[in-house]
DNA sequence: AAGACGAAAGTGGTTGA
DNA sequence: TCAACAACTTTCGTCTT
């Protein structure tokens, strides 16, 4: 699925790449062009300074960021000064209680955020594959998502849906164009709630999110239908046209990219059904049709027959 | 038989009082 | 908080290829 290849046929002197150890991507310093991507750092994840200290971490096990997640089956310290019988403790007794809560407590607290984060790492890495969302969107969400956990904006709040309202925001800030209806698919939260997260990470991050391009839709239904460049830059051409008439206000731009590749697609004789379109779009064939009606009548487009 | 078209009623979200 | 409203969906009947 991906174009991109460590040899890939793009000129890019050897000298010109640099090793980006933080986001693990060979990068060309002359065009910024991603060389390859998903590197396995083959280090150890963590900074020994000693010898003692080096021999005592030394890589048993999994790596540290995995996630630890108590499953809910975590020990609760009652409050009640009660002994499992329900008889009083004695004082003694009850003094030593008092120090285990006040430890489990604060335990609890300092792991929380990790533990949270861990979890929330594995979800979105989970969405991520699943809509097949390169690495530096990701990396964009699980930003993102650890500032909303740092403001407190998780509590009260599913970990999912926050991590899709994350995933929502990169792809938006990304131009990489995706519904939020196919973001929330691969979640247990609902759109609604994906969609109230957004709002509220938009307002309490103060994240500036370009507003929705049609175009950026146009690349992505245009390669899943297998149509080609000349189609796609057609279409583009005639979204551009429609936003300069002010056409594309208050339009579903998902809607509007379906209807200017129908268009394309009959112009450039690739045609593809109304329906094969609003599928891949995630909008309804009506709608299609309604942007297209609309369309070729203010942008005065001659379709040529067969 | 499948695709295109359009009308009508329903739905969820935004806006403005 | 509520009602009006615009955009979109669902459903269905008709026409075209």
């Amino acid at each position: 699925m991906s174009e991109k290849s460590p040899n890939s046929s793009t000129p890019c002197p050897p000298d010109k790449i640099i090793f980006d150890a933080e986001r693990g991507e060979y990068i060309c310093t002359e065009t910024g062009e991603v060389i390859e991507e998903r590197i396995i750092d083959q280090g150890p994840e963590w900074r020994a300074f000693t010898p003692e200290e080096k021999e005592k971490r030394s890589r048993v096990g999994g790596p540290l960021n995995q996630t630890i997640h108590d499953r809910g089956l975590s020990t609760l310290i009652d409050w009640k000064d009660k002994d499992a019988m329900g008889r009083t403790l004695d004082p003694k007794k009850r003094l030593e209680v008092l120090r285990w809560r006040k430890w489990q407590i604060r335990a609890r607290i300092q792991s929380s955020i990790d533990r949270n984060l861990a979890q929330a790492m594995n979800e979105l890495e989970r969405i991520g594959n699943l809509l097949g969302l390169p690495k530096a969107v990701k990396d964009e969400a699980a930003l993102i998502y650890r500032k909303a956990v740092e403001k407190g904006l998780v509590r009260g709040r599913s970990i999912e849906s926050v991590v899709a309202a994350s995933i929502y925001a990169a792809c938006r800030r990304m131009k990489i164009a995706r519904t939020l209806d196919e973001i929330s698919q691969f979640t247990k939260a609902n759109r609604k709630e994906v969609a109230r997260c957004y709002r509220l990470l938009l307002r309490e991050l103060t994240l500036d999110v370009p507003v929705s391009d049609p175009k950026d839709y146009v690349m992505r239904i245009g390669s899943l239908l297998g149509l080609s460049g000349t189609t796609m830059r057609t279409a583009a051409e005639i979204l551009d046209k429609a936003k300069g008439l002010g056409l594309t206000a208050g339009k579903d731009p998902a809607g509007l990219a379906a209807a200017a590749i129908y268009i394309a697609s009959l112009i450039n004789e690739e045609r593809r059904t109304q329906k094969e379109i609003a599928q891949v779009a995630g909008v309804t064939e009506v709608t299609v049709r309604n942007r297209y009606k609309e369309l070729i009548q203010e942008l005065k487009i001659q379709i040529p027959n067969q």
